[in-house]
DNA sequence: GCGACAG
DNA sequence: ATCTTGTCGC
């Protein structure tokens, strides 16, 4: 047993599974297995629901092979800190542009097990359905727990897309040929957009909105930014205990 | 074949 | 992601 002065806790170690993809072709393999449990028909949550809204973030040291990730939840009417939790890890997959998943995922998975609630929306770094083969983070992650999740990403991936207008709430398509699969939105006036596509259990429209109202003072959502402090604080605690 | 490419 | 100096602004 351990106790925790420390008000996040100790972070939760979190083994990478035997049977965890270590080819590009097994990776894929399972993405193209999983893809069809994605429910994008309907939103298990909507803006103005009480309810707890999880960011999820990680952080790498690839010198020492580590990963640091975090889940910390805030009330959605007011967004408030209700809880948080971290977990350490080695680096389960190499970044390769379309698998980010396979990085992140057994760490993250670890500190949602710590975080002792259930969300009602995760928040993920990355994309969800707008990904090469309709299964980036966001949505890999809503299929293996059945929560619903969303995806802001900070940058572009594979599909174009205008510039969104000038005001907060502003948004323009991205495009898959002739499909919307994301949408960049600007959450901030005058900031660059951000990347929201739907993960699991949500629709766009909704995802849009609550990206929106979980911004409401920076570009990014305020899960996003509370997941990537506390992440990156367990990453520096990690390295200053050891050498 | 080459470049681009979430984090 | 991470590495990094200064700089502009509240």
């Amino acid at each position: 047993m351990s106790s925790s002065s420390e008000p996040t806790g100790q972070p939760a170690w979190a083994a990478v599974p035997a049977d965890w993809p270590r080819t590009e072709a097994e990776a894929t393999a399972v993405q193209e297995r999983l893809r069809g449990g994605v429910d994008a028909s309907s939103a298990a949550i909507l803006p103005g629901d009480p309810g707890l809204m999880v960011g999820v973030d990680v952080a790498y040291d690839d010198e020492r092979d580590l990963v640091a990730a975090a889940a910390v939840a805030l009330d959605a009417r007011g967004l408030a800190r209700v809880a948080q939790a971290t977990a350490v890890g080695r680096v389960s997959f190499p970044y390769v542009p379309g698998l980010l998943a396979f990085r992140e995922i057994p760490t993250v998975l670890a500190a949602l097990d710590r975080l002792g609630h259930t969300p009602d929306l995760v928040v993920c770094d990355g994309y969800g359905l707008a990904h090469p083969r309709r299964f980036g983070l966001a949505s890999h992650l809503g299929v293996i727990t059945g929560l619903p999740t969303i995806g802001v990403a900070k940058s572009p991936f594979v599909f174009r897309h205008d510039s969104p207008g000038p005001r907060r709430g502003d948004a323009s398509p991205l495009w898959d040929g002739t499909q919307e699969v994301g949408r960049a939105l600007r959450t901030q006036p005058g900031v660059k957009p951000v990347f929201v596509s739907v993960g699991h259990r949500m629709t766009l429209d909704v995802a849009c909105a609550h990206a929106l109202h979980l911004s409401p003072r920076y570009r990014l959502p305020e899960t996003t930014r509370a997941a990537d402090a506390a992440c990156r604080r367990a990453l520096a605690a990690l390295a200053r205990e050891h050498g």
